[in-house]
Formats: C-alpha cells, sequence, structure tokens
DNA sequence: ATTCAATATCACCGATGGGTGACAGTTGTC
DNA sequence: GACAACTGTCACCCATCGGTGATATTGAAT
C-alpha cells in the first residue's frame, strides 16, 4: 500500500455528507461489508473507518468505541435465516408435516440459509474463536433466535430422544462443516466444495431425524419445501 | 508490561547453552505452549522467540522462519488421540465388539481425548478460521490421522447408509461443540460448562448411531471401555 | 595464539494496531 | 456579527508486528 490515509475515500464516492445519522449508518454497514470481505480478523477500529471512508474519531464519538458500533451492527444486521425462511416459505404447510419431516426439512433449510450468508458464517466463526465485548454481544443475539425456533417449531418431548442434545449435535454439524469449508473443502473423505457433498450430508441427518423420530425406513429424495 | 526485551529470559530459568539442537527445541515447544496458554492468535514470529527465551532470528536460521517451525511442531507434537486411546485401551477387545458399540465407543473416546487436549482444539478452531501456511500444513496431518483410524477401525459399507457423511456429522460436531464450549458455555439449552451436558451429547450419539446401524432399541447406559 | 565458523544478541526498519487532543468547516441562535 | 454546538479531519502517541543487517560471544581447528 503506497497510498496515504486520504485514500479511503475512493471507496465510497459520496462526500460525507456532515450528517450524523448517514455517517452512522456508513460505519454500520462498513462493518457487514468488511465481515463479508475480509473477515473478523480485518474488523478494527482502523480498517471500519477506512472502509467507511471516514474518518475513525467518529466511532468513538457516535457509538462509544467500536464495542457500541459493533452492538448497534447486531441489532439492525438481518444475517439470521427468519422463521418463514426455515420454514421453506409457507409456515402454515410447514406446520401440518408430520414432526419427523417438519425437522429434517428445518434442518436443511438452516443448511441452505447459512450457505448463503458469509456475514453469519463469519460471526459464527468469530464466536468459535473468541469471548470479547463483541462476540459476547452477538452470541445473545443469536441464541434469542436459536430458542424463538426450536419453541415456535419443534414441541416435542416425546419419545425417549433429548431433543436439546440431538439439535445441538447437528447444529453443531452444520455450522462446523459450513465454517470449515470457507478455507478447507475436504473433511475425511467428502469434498465440501462439492454439492454433491453437500447432499449427501443432507441426506445423512435427514435419515439420523428419520431414524430417531421413527425407526422405519425414510421416504427416498423427498427433499421438502425449500425457499 | 513494564518490562524490557530481556525479560523473556525470566520465563525459561536454564540459559540457552549455545546448542542448536536444545534451541530447536525449546522453539518447538514454544509453539506449543503458547498454543495451549494463549491461542493460535498469539503465535507470532515475535510472541514463539519471546516464550522460548531466544532471539526471534533464531526461528528464520534454524526453520527458515515460522512456517518451517509450524511443520517442525507439527511433525513432533503428538496431540492426536493414538489408535490406542480411541479404541479405550485395549485394541484387541475393542475389535471384537460388534460394529454399533465399536462406533458408539471409538465415538465417546475421541470426544474425550479432544476434550482434554487443549492444543488439538487450538488447531482445530486455528483450521475454520484461516488457511495458511500454518494450517495447511497442520490439515494434513490431521487428515492422514482420521485417515487411518477410520481404515483400520471402520470398514462398515453395510447397510443402507453413507458412512462418510454420517461420520462427517458426528465429527464435525464433536469438534464444534468441544472448541465454541472454550469461549461460550451455553449452546442452546444445553450448558456445556457441565459434565451432564457432554453425558447427555454423548447418549445421544449413541442413540444416533444405534438407531442407524440397526433399528433397535439401543442398551441402556452401558459407556463402555475407555482409556 | 590466531583464525574461522557457528551460536546467539541487539538495534533498527516500515507497517499496522488502538487511542486521543487539537484544529477546521458548517450551521443555527442570539 | 459573535458565539456555541456540531460534524468531520489531521497529526500524533505508544505498542506490536514481521523482518533484517551488524555485532558480540563461544569453541574448535590450525
Amino acid at each position: 500500500m503506497t497510498i496515504k490515509t486520504r485514500s479511503a475515500k475512493i471507496k465510497s464516492s459520496e462526500p460525507p455528507a456532515r450528517n450524523r445519522e448517514a455517517t452512522r449508518t456508513r460505519l454500520i454497514e462498513a462493518v457487514g461489508n468488511l465481515l463479508a470481505r475480509e473477515g473478523f480478523r480485518a474488523v478494527g477500529i482502523n480498517a471500519v473507518a477506512r472502509e467507511a471512508g471516514v474518518d475513525k474519531v467518529l466511532i468513538y464519538r457516535y457509538f462509544g468505541g467500536m464495542k457500541g458500533l459493533i452492538s448497534s451492527f447486531g441489532q439492525e444486521g438481518n444475517f439470521w435465516p427468519t422463521m418463514k425462511e426455515l420454514a421453506g416459505g409457507d409456515i402454515d404447510a410447514f406446520m401440518s408435516l408430520p414432526l419427523a419431516e417438519r425437522a429434517s426439512q428445518m434442518i436443511s433449510n438452516f443448511m441452505h440459509s447459512l450457505r448463503k450468508r458469509p456475514i453469519t458464517q463469519e460471526i459464527l466463526a468469530w464466536e468459535m474463536i473468541e469471548q470479547n465485548e463483541f462476540t459476547t454481544e452477538l452470541d445473545i443475539i443469536r441464541e434469542n433466535m436459536m430458542k424463538r425456533f426450536v419453541e415456535s417449531f419443534m414441541p416435542c418431548d416425546e419419545l425417549g430422544i433429548d431433543t436439546d442434545a440431538e439439535g445441538a449435535i447437528i447444529g453443531g454439524a452444520i455450522n462446523y462443516l459450513v465454517i470449515r469449508s470457507r478455507n478447507f473443502s475436504r473433511f475425511g473423505s467428502l469434498n465440501l466444495g462439492t454439492e454433491e457433498a453437500w447432499e449427501r450430508i443432507e441426506k445423512a441427518m435427514r435419515r439420523i431425524i428419520f431414524s430417531l423420530i421413527k425407526p422405519q425406513p425414510l421416504p427416498e429424495t423427498d427433499r421438502g419445501v425449500r425457499g
């Protein structure tokens, strides 16, 4: 980088409009862009300010520092899948499905949603690595979301199974495989760079759900609704 | 830190013995110590040299840089569970178990092994976050190990299941939950800070394996051998 | 004792990080 | 017009990073 400080302005065409609110949103958006493009390691006062084309001191002034900015970003950002998305588009149709089918489809939809959301992936990765003022903030938001989902969709304490534990296993596996696949395609004998591998994982999860919830052969290749 | 550069020597009592081999091992051990104590983010030329109580230029001289040092560390470090450990101590006894029992116990043993190995956790976390000269090096070692395990222990292409995919799910879930639990104890409604939660996960995995491999009720609370 | 290579230390470079105080331009109010 | 409040810029501080060239210390061969 031979360019100087002012070069930051190149990136954002509009000149900072001497407008507090506009500058605030510029900064919040800069966090998202930086997360998606460079990953959470790049998220720092200097980098965010540079990305927004704004002086870093404004982060202190308007947000009280990076913690405040991250918090605002977490509140406004819609990087989590919606209920509707997890239900595959039609919540009513979804709710009328039998339990195993419902769980299986929700899992598939969650996996697809996560794979399409680089920012969400970045946040999950971040949470795995360090606990700091940023990640604790973001974790609370994530936990609330997960909680709402299971409460709305999965009221199943029937059977002899531990849905919380099984859910943690499936959810953890999805998070792990998606996050990891950004850097390494190979995991065991799967090539996570190929759609074929993801379909195998999807089917395997479906198989797990169905054999857990009702030990009987599962309907073949019914991929179900998806948003 | 008000102390100066030379303060590094405080940490390692023995004066650097003007001995190339000894210095090399000091550096390699410093990597492991630093990984365990501070995490991979702290692993850099400066920090490692400081930890070893040695000048950083020796890393360039003896290892050609950090990449070389990490590679040597990866080769010598025994941070992966051994075959024997995964088998629960007695390989022969282990191999004579029925398939589902074998898989279930190996999974439990792997989880316990990983939970006891902070350095291994750190490496897995590192691999999730970035791909660089260090992690690609370490990933090759990890993949080879995993490969050897499944080949030796799990020759099962029977049944209508996809063992690679199911293995990736279980393995991914273990890696995720263990790594994540270092920073956040809560995941969904589980409290990963408690042994109780881990036992629930263990049982859930056992339930998954048994219902996958042979759809019939599983033996209750048989924890099996463990190293 | 001198020479020479190996071992290890030191001092410095440029880049980047988070953080802060002083200053400049704009706007509205009295 | 004078003034204060607000928005934004700039210049600097100190710490750490990876990296390198010059130098000191040791030990062994001659």
